[in-house]
RNA sequence: GCGGGGGUGGCCGAGGUGGACGAAGGCGCAGGACUUAAGAUCCUGUUCCGUAGGGAUUCGAGGGUUCAAAUCCCUCCCCCCGCACCA
C-alpha cells in the first residue's frame, strides 16, 4: 500500500476521457423514459475569466448531475452564458478609450488562455463588448470541458442571441398581462458630464466601495420671503433644533422651487435639478447677509441664529445644516468653539433620554477626548451616539406627540408628519462623493419614467408562498429565509438605457436589465438546440405560447408561422418532457436576487406542475483563510486547476472539504495532504485491477468482514448523497474505506487484499465516479469496454452485510486495544497471554444475566439483575456493564478466540492461553461478557 | 436593535436526533521503519496522572434539566454575514 509517487498521469486520463464522452456524445440529452432529472447551476457572466471559487458550484452542482446519473434518471445538465447588462459594455469602452487599468487586467485575463505574443491583438478586438463575451464565453466552455463537467453543450446560447431576446419579450409580454409591469418615479446614480446613468462598474472604486443611494429629509426653516434648506437623516432631531449652520466659505444660491424661493448650497442647487422639475437657479446670496439673519424653525416658529461652521460642506446635502447640539458632536464642538473665539452661549437642548448619557454628544467628546470640531474622531464618535440614540433612546416632553417612544419605532413617522406640514421635503444624496472612472461627478438624479416589475401584488405573493411550500431547499433554513424575502420583495427596476440586452418591449429605448432577464431562463434549455432551426422573426408570442404553456393549435400556428409542424410539436414534447427544473443549484448571494425572481417569475408565467422543484445552495470558497478577489490578487483561475492540482483532486476537495453550508477554505496544505490520501487510493485500485477476485467458497471471516463494511458504508453513503451530504458520502467512501482496507491487510496480508479488493472495485469506482470520474473512467476501462459513466448504481448487496461478522471483528478489535493497553501501561514484554471469558463455568451467570437484560431498560437494570442473582457483585458487574457500554449479542468467543489465535500470536509475539485453570493473579472474575479478562506474564 | 450562522484540543476543522466522545479527518510536533543521506512514503504516539485494561479534567463563561450533556434549557460575553442605520 505504497502511495510514495503519482502512478497515474492524471492531466493525461482527463484528456483522454474528456475526448472520450465528447466524441460518443455521452451527455447530450434526449427524451427516453419516464424518469428525468433536469439540473441546472446559473449560467456564468462572461466579462472574464472564472476561478476556483466560481469552480465549486459548478462541480458540486456537476456531482449531483453524475449521481443522479447513476440512480438511472435521464438527465440534463445544460449551460449557456450571460452577456446582458452594463459590465461588458463598460469593459469595451474602456478598452476602446485606451484605459490603461482595464487593459492591463484584460491582459492578464488573456494570458491566461493565449500564448504572450498574441494578447495584444486579441486584446485590440475587445474594443466591442461582443468581442469580450465571444472570447470568454469560448473559453469558458473550454475550462468547463476541462473540469469534466457533464455538460450537454448543444443546447448552449447567450442572453443577447436574437432568439434569446424573443424569449425575454415573450416573458415580458406575460408580465405586462399580469399588470405588474409599471412605470415611476426612480433616483439613480447619475453622471453630468457623461450626461447618463452610471452604475457600480463606471464609479470609481465602485466595486471595493458601494456607492448607495440615501434619501435625506430637508427641513424648511423661513426667513424672510425665502426658505432656508436643510438635509437631514434624522427629523426626528428638529425638535432639539438651537440653529443652523452654513459654510462661509461656501457659495450659496437663491432657488425657485415650484412657487417657494429655497436657499441652498450652488452644488445643491445643481442637484435638485436633476431631481425636480421646474427648478429655476436664481441669484447668488452673501454668507454675510445671511450670518446676519435669522430663521423660523417649523414647529413652533422659534426664531433661531445662523452661525458659520467650517464643518459645513457645500457639496453635502444642502450646504445647509441644522444644529442640534445635544446629540450631535460637530454641533457641539462648534458650538464650544463658537463660545471660545465670539463669546456666544447657546444652551444645547435635550430632546432624547436614553439611559447612561445626559447630554450624549458632549460626554462621549469627553470620554474620548475630542477637543475641538476638526478632530477626526468624530464621525467615530457620532457613530456610537447613533447607534445607542437609535436603538435605545426615547423621545422626551419636549418632542410633542412623539414623545415617549423609542427613535427606532418613530423616525419615518416624524418624518411624514413634517412633510404633511410642508416643513419637509426629500432630496437624494449618494452615500460617499464618489466620481466615475473617467473623472465625473456621480450625483443621484431622479428618472421620471423608470419602468419596473411591482412585486408587491397580493395573489403573486401568495403563488410565490405556495411555491416555496411545495419545492425542498438543502440546506433547509434556506426556505424560511425565502418566505422572508418574497414578502420583502417589492419594486424592482427592469429596464436601464444602456448595457447589452433585450430592447424593452413597450418602449424600444429601455434594455431589459440583466437580472430580469434571467428568470426563467432554464426553460430555454429544453428547447435552445431545436429553435436554432426555427427563423427567429416566427418567435413571436404565439410561439413561445403554444410551445410553454400549450395555447393554440400546432397545425394552425405552425402554417401561420411558416415553419415545420412536426419541428413545433417536437419542441413542444421537449419542454414538456424536461421541464418542470428539478434542482437549481447555486449560492447563497443569488437568495435575495437572482433565485427570488426565479420563483416569482415561475410562479407568475407557468401553472404549478412546471414549478421548481428544489434549490440547493453551497457557501463560497475562500483561499488561505482569505477572501478571494482580484484586487488581493489571490484568485486561481479555474483553468489552471488542472495542471496545478488536478481536476479529480480538486473536485475531491470540492466534495469532502466542507458541507454545502460551510465555506471552503482552499489551502495549499490541504491539497497535498489531500493528494497523498487520493494517491494511496488509486493505488489501492490499481493495484487491484489486474487481480483475481476471490471466489465465495474461498471467503473467510475477514473477507466477509470486509464485504459487509463495504456494502454498509456503500448503503449509508448512497443515502447521505441522496439527501446531498455528499461530503459525507465522500468521506465514508474514501476515508473511512481506506482505513477498512489497511486494517484487513493487516489482517490478512496485502496479496489477499489485492483479491478482496477485485470484489468490491467496480462497485467502488461506480460509486466514486460522480466525484472523480478521470480516474474511475481509466480504470473501469482495465476490464470494461463501457462508460462507467453510464453505469447504474449497483443494487447494494445486503446479502453481503453481515452483522454477525462485523460484531465479531469488533469484539477482537476491542480485546486487542485492551491487551496493547495493558502492555503499555504495564510496561512488559510478554511472553504468556492469558485470557479468560465470561464463558468459563464460574462467571457463566454473567452470560445469562447479560441476556437477560437484553431489553431492560438501564435504570431497571440492577433491579432486575437482583432478581436472578442476589449479590453484590451481581450489582458491580451491572455496573461494569453500564461503564463498558456493553450492547447484548450472542457471540461464541471460545470459537472466535480460537479461530483468531494466529493472528492474536503474531500481534503480540507470545503465547496465548484460553480459559485455562491457572489464574495467579485471580484475573478471572473481571470478565465480562464480550470483554475478557486478561493476565500477562 | 432585528434576522441568520458561529465560538471545540498547538492550529484548521467534524460532531451536536443526549449515552460507544479525550472528541472524525487533516496540519503541526515526537518517536520508529525505509534510505549512504535528505526528501518522499509508511507505522506509532500526541490533555494530565497511572507497572493491568483505570482515574482526573476538558468542547466561549456561568447556572440548570438528566442516571448521563460538546450535544437540551436559561443568563451572559465575544465573532462573522444580511438587514437596518449613519449630513
Amino acid at each position: 500500500m505504497n502511495a510514495a509517487a503519482q502512478n497515474f498521469n492524471y492531466r493525461e486520463i482527463e484528456a483522454k476521457w474528456q475526448r472520450s464522452w465528447e466524441e460518443s456524445r455521452i451527455f447530450d440529452a434526449e427524451i427516453a423514459g419516464t424518469k428525468k432529472f433536469f439540473l441546472t447551476v446559473p449560467y456564468p457572466y462572461t466579462s472574464g475569466p472564472l476561478h476556483i471559487g466560481h469552480g465549486r458550484t459548478y462541480t458540486l452542482g456537476d456531482i449531483i448531475a453524475r449521481f443522479k446519473r447513476l440512480k438511472g434518471y435521464n438527465l440534463l445538465f445544460p449551460m449557456a452564458f450571460h452577456v446582458t447588462g452594463t459590465p461588458i459594455l463598460a469593459i469595451a469602452d474602456s478598452i476602446a478609450k485606451g484605459d490603461e487599468g482595464v487593459i492591463e487586467r484584460y491582459r492578464d485575463y488573456v494570458s491566461i488562455y493565449e500564448d504572450a505574443a498574441r494578447i495584444d491583438a486579441v486584446i485590440k478586438t475587445f474594443d466591442k463588448p461582443e468581442h469580450v463575451a465571444d472570447f470568454f464565453a469560448a473559453r469558458i466552455s473550454e475550462d468547463f470541458k476541462r473540469m469534466g463537467y457533464s455538460i450537454d453543450w448543444r443546447r448552449k446560447f447567450n442572453t443577447t442571441e436574437p432568439m434569446y431576446n424573443r424569449f425575454i419579450e415573450w416573458q415580458f409580454k406575460k408580465l405586462y398581462d399580469k399588470g405588474v409591469i409599471k412605470k415611476g418615479r426612480y433616483p439613480i446614480t447619475y453622471s453630468i458630464e457623461e450626461g447618463c446613468a452610471v452604475g457600480e462598474d463606471d464609479i470609481e472604486e465602485g466595486d471595493i466601495n458601494k456607492v448607495s443611494i440615501i434619501e435625506h429629509t430637508t427641513i424648511k426653516f423661513k426667513s424672510g420671503d425665502t426658505y432656508l434648506i436643510a438635509a437631514t437623516l434624522r427629523p426626528e432631531t428638529i425638535f432639539g433644533i438651537t440653529n443652523l449652520w452654513i459654510n462661509p466659505a461656501a457659495t450659496y444660491v437663491k432657488v425657485k422651487v415650484g412657487n417657494e424661493l429655497w436657499i441652498v448650497s450652488r452644488e445643491a442647487a445643481e442637484k435638485l435639478g436633476y431631481q425636480r422639475e421646474g427648478i429655476q437657479v436664481l441669484e447668488e446670496i452673501g454668507v454675510q447677509e445671511l450670518l446676519g439673519t435669522e430663521a423660523r424653525e417649523p414647529i413652533e416658529g422659534r426664531a433661531i441664529p445662523i452661525f458659520p461652521a467650517s464643518f459645513v460642506d457645500g457639496d453635502v446635502g444642502t450646504g445647509v445644516v441644522y444644529s442640534v447640539p445635544a446629540t450631535w458632536n460637530a454641533m457641539g464642538k462648534g458650538l464650544e468653539d463658537l463660545r471660545r473665539k465670539e463669546g456666544i452661549e447657546v444652551a444645547p437642548i435635550k430632546i432624547i433620554e436614553i439611559e447612561g448619557y445626559d447630554l450624549p454628544a458632549k460626554e462621549i467628546c469627553e470620554r474620548m477626548g475630542i477637543a475641538s470640531q476638526e478632530d477626526t474622531r468624530l464621525e467615530e464618535a457620532t457613530q456610537i451616539i447613533y447607534k445607542d440614540e437609535f436603538y435605545r433612546g426615547v423621545m422626551n416632553e419636549k418632542c410633542g406627540q412623539f414623545a415617549g417612544i423609542k427613535i427606532a419605532a418613530i423616525k419615518d413617522e416624524v418624518k411624514v408628519w413634517l412633510k404633511g406640514r410642508n416643513a419637509a421635503d426629500v432630496f437624494y444624496e449618494t452615500s460617499r462623493k464618489a466620481v466615475t472612472r473617467s473623472g465625473g461627478k456621480v450625483i443621484v438624479a431622479i428618472l421620471q419614467d423608470q419602468w419596473f416589475i411591482d412585486y408587491t401584488p397580493q395573489w403573486w405573493k401568495e403563488l410565490g408562498h405556495k411555491l416555496v411550500d411545495q419545492m425542498s431547499f438543502y440546506p433547509e433554513k434556506y426556505k424560511a429565509y425565502m418566505h422572508d424575502i418574497i414578502d420583502w420583495l417589492a419594486l424592482r427596476p427592469c429596464a436601464r438605457k444602456r448595457g447589452l440586452g433585450t430592447q424593452f418591449p413597450f418602449e424600444k429605448e429601455w434594455i431589459i436589465e440583466s437580472l430580469s432577464d434571467s428568470t426563467i431562463y432554464m426553460a430555454m434549455y429544453t428547447i435552445a438546440h431545436l429553435v436554432r432551426q426555427v427563423p427567429v422573426d416566427a418567435l413571436d408570442e404565439r410561439f413561445f405560447d403554444y410551445v410553454f404553456l400549450g395555447i393554440g393549435d400546432p397545425g394552425n400556428l405552425a402554417r401561420k408561422l411558416q415553419i415545420d409542424s412536426d419541428l413545433l410539436i417536437r419542441i413542444k414534447q421537449e419542454f414538456d418532457y424536461w421541464y418542470p427544473n428539478d434542482l437549481r443549484h447555486t449560492a447563497p448571494p443569488h437568495l435575495s436576487n437572482h433565485l427570488v425572481f426565479f420563483l416569482m417569475h415561475h410562479a407568475a408565467i407557468f401553472p404549478e406542475d412546471k414549478w421548481p422543484r428544489a434549490i440547493t445552495l453551497n457557501e463560497l470558497m475562500i483561499r488561505e483563510g482569505r477572501k478571494m478577489s482580484k484586487s488581493k490578487g489571490n484568485v486561481i483561475p479555474l483553468a489552471h486547476v488542472s495542471e496545478l492540482y488536478g481536476v479529480d483532486l480538486y473536485r475531491l476537495y470540492c466534495a469532502i472539504n466542507a458541507d454545502f453550508a460551510t465555506v471552503v477554505n482552499w489551502r495549499e496544505q490541504d491539497t497535498d495532504a489531500l493528494r497523498k490520501r487520493f494517491n494511496a487510493l488509486t493505488t489501492v485500485f490499481e493495484e487491484s485491477t489486474g487481480a483475481e477476485a476471490l471466489p465465495e467458497e474461498e471467503f473467510s471471516h475477514t473477507d466477509r468482514w470486509l464485504l459487509s463494511t463495504f456494502y454498509r458504508r456503500l448503503r449509508d453513503s448512497i443515502g447521505w448523497f441522496e439527501g446531498f451530504r455528499i461530503r459525507e458520502a465522500g468521506i465514508n467512501m474514501v476515508f473511512n474505506l481506506m482505513n477498512d482496507i489497511r486494517y484487513y491487510e493487516k489482517r490478512a496480508s496485502a496479496e489477499r487484499r489485492k483479491r478482496i479488493v477485485r470484489n468490491i472495485l467496480e462497485d467502488w469506482l461506480i460509486m466514486l465516479s460522480p466525484i472523480v470520474p478521470h480516474i474511475c473512467e481509466e480504470l473501469w476501462h482495465t476490464s470494461h469496454d463501457t462508460f462507467i459513466t453510464l453505469q447504474t448504481l449497483p443494487a447494494v448487496k445486503d446479502s453481503y452485510i453481515d452483522e454477525q461478522v462485523e460484531r465479531e471483528e469488533d469484539y477482537l478489535i476491542s480485546l486487542v486495544r485492551d491487551i496493547h493497553e495493558i502492555l503499555n501501561v504495564a510496561r512488559l514484554t510478554p511472553t504468556t497471554i492469558y485470557l479468560y471469558t465470561a464463558e468459563l463455568e464460574t462467571e457463566h451467570w454473567k452470560w445469562d444475566i447479560f441476556k437477560a437484560l437484553k431489553d431492560v431498560p438501564e435504570k431497571d437494570r440492577i433491579k432486575e439483575a437482583l432478581k436472578l442473582r442476589r449479590d453484590k457483585s451481581t450489582v458491580e458487574f451491572v455496573q461494569q456493564l453500564q461503564k463498558n457500554n456493553l450492547e447484548y449479542f450472542a457471540l461464541n468467543e471460545r470459537a472466535v478466540l480460537d479461530r483468531e489465535r494466529a493472528y492474536l500470536t503474531k500481534e503480540f509475539g507470545c503465547a496465548l492461553r484460553i480459559n485455562e485453570e491457572y489464574d495467579p493473579k485471580g484475573k478471572k472474575r473481571f470478565a465480562l461478557p464480550l470483554k475478557p479478562a486478561i493476565y500477562v506474564e
